[in-house]
DNA sequence: CTGAAAGCGCTAACAC
DNA sequence: GTGTTAGCGCTTTCAG
């Protein structure tokens, strides 16, 4: 299918009785460029008339950007994390007229993953990893080559640069100083098999039980995969310890705390009445089950927007912003 | 940030002792054009030992084409659907070296809509939309500006052309069918207002109903709003039917069936053994919850990819292929 | 089989 | 203030 005949700023040009030259200083704005008003007019009339529109590929060989962005994921990341964070990024590209150009992060050696392609060829100016696993090899990868990059993830690097996050785990204090207050007991933790290394929310869990006055028990932890059935009967064996039962669970993820809930089901077992449930995370299903899930919400929304931000700086200025830490929620609904 | 001085073809060319034609032919394996295997040679170590990358801007403009395609959606789509079809549009488009670029379906007038405004400035060479809500008046404009589009959904426009959808309301038959085959005598329907014209939903149940021999009764469809806890006090209230409570409910969605599951944990009534639950539609919360959702699964990534082979058909040579309907899946979980 | 050269639509010195 | 002009890196006739 053929594109139309496009009209390009030569025909705006032509119409307007002007040279190419003013359409462009016009059209965007060249500061310290003096244009008369009734030539800026006879233009903007000439560009209405026949409804031009620049080029963007042309524009974006002379200035060597693609006025673009890759974002890239692990292909099984939570769905509802990249989305609302996808928003965020979105919204804060639209701004600057950069777009999103969508990339999987799947490769053998990173020296030929599809992103840096992308950058070499000039399809796209800069990346942001969303919720994607980098590792030290990459980003030094990356470094070397001056692209430019920013990091949005639930577990920051250390590294204190290019990357946004959240305090969420700061919340789980709150969470147990809340369990507290109910009078709980026994508060057992239900979450994944610690992958990586900065991923701290055992050890914040731990913390805030101290911090409160509890013991850590090692019984009281379990730790699954990524077999929803493993998970769910780990948790089943977790509840029906004759000797002592937990009554509060922190679940470190929306889907353990929606594995923990049906493992209540299961058992029957009364929520909040017997046993007291909190997700760390979000996720527009907590509001689908009985009861709705209380949980740690993760400003999503806005981390996709800091980290568009931050990309167009780095590109523009070169200069990389220190780690973003944004504020996370403890939000109280009914299984606490 | 500045990019690294980037090499270009001219860099091959010299180094390889060709001119930069011979590169391109080589490069884009220019058919009708024979090269002699040493100059070949010679230029694939140029390109290796440079490490040279084709500025796919550079040929973007000269093809006069942007190599990406343009996803819509609205902004509220459920995730799920939108992120599985999104899987499999990025793989069809991958194979053919083009590249996804999300856009939103926001705009007052159409003529200002983001996707017309990329196309128009060749950032896009097509559109895909994915459970976007577009109507007649965008589909004629459209048309009359000849931009090529697919759209994807799960009902149909029946314009025939350009779209690709599923059977799924096919299967609500089998659902019924299965119903009976349990001996269940009175069956209920819960999904949304439809909201448009070729949303066949409802109108599938009733003919299923009918044909296995059911009576349709009114009192035994309840229809909800965006207001999970209004459709959930809905679904309570068919549930709490004294004179004649139904034993299996056929959720229209998702979120529907999800909402069903949860009015049944609030008033205690088991499930498969006080109501059977079917619902229509993917989602990955269907084995989270207890117990397990049955469901008609839509074949979400096939959907993708077909219709990213059906836009680059559409480029390419213009001609539009007829709708593309997909089978779906009738999934018993335990919930049925 | 390979090379020279034109030009896609745009921007940005540099002239006037 | 506005016009002239030289490319950006690539593909593609057209010559040889």
């Amino acid at each position: 299918m053929k594109r139309k005949v496009s009209v390009s700023s030569k025909d705006v040009a032509r119409e307007a009785g002007v040279s190419q030259a003013t359409v462009s200083y016009i059209l965007n704005d060249v500061k310290g460029v003096k244009i008369r008003p009734e030539t800026r007019q006879a233009v903007l009339d000439a560009v209405k008339k026949l409804n031009y529109h620049p080029n963007q590929i042309a524009r974006g060989m002379k200035l060597k950007r693609a006025m673009s962005i890759g974002i890239v994921t692990d292909r099984n990341v939570t769905n509802f994390y990249f989305m609302k964070v996808l928003e965020g990024i979105r919204d804060g590209l639209q701004e600057r007229n950069y777009s999103v150009n969508l990339l999987y992060n799947k490769y053998d050696s990173i020296k030929d993953a599809e992103f840096i392609k992308y950058y070499n060829s000039t399809r796209i100016d800069g990346i942001i990893f969303a919720f994607a696993a980098v590792g030290d090899e990459e980003m030094e990868y990356m470094d070397s080559l001056g692209i430019p990059y920013v990091i949005v993830s639930t577990h920051p690097s250390g590294r204190g640069v290019g990357e946004v996050c959240t305090d969420h785990l700061d919340h789980i204090k709150d969470v147990i100083g809340y369990f507290k207050s109910k009078g709980v007991k026994n508060i057992a933790y239900a979450g994944p098999v610690p992958r990586r290394l900065n991923d701290g929310r055992l050890e914040a869990f731990k913390n805030a039980l101290i911090h409160h006055g509890y013991d850590v028990k090692d019984e009281f932890i379990v730790l699954g995969t990524f077999d929803n059935n493993e998970v769910c009967s780990s948790i089943i064996r977790l509840l029906e310890n004759r000797v002592c039962r937990p009554d509060a669970i922190l679940a470190a993820s929306p889907r353990f705390g929606m594995l923990t809930v049906k493992a209540c089901h299961m058992l029957d077992i009364k929520i909040p009445q017997d046993i007291r449930i909190v997700a760390v995370g979000s996720s527009k299903f907590f509001e689908l089950i009985h009861p709705p899930l209380s949980s740690i919400e993760l400003p999503l929304y806005d981390m996709g927007f800091k980290a568009a931000e931050m990309i167009l700086k780095i590109i523009d200025e070169g200069n990389i912003e220190a780690l973003s830490v944004l504020g996370s929620e403890f939000i109280i609904r009914e299984s606490s």
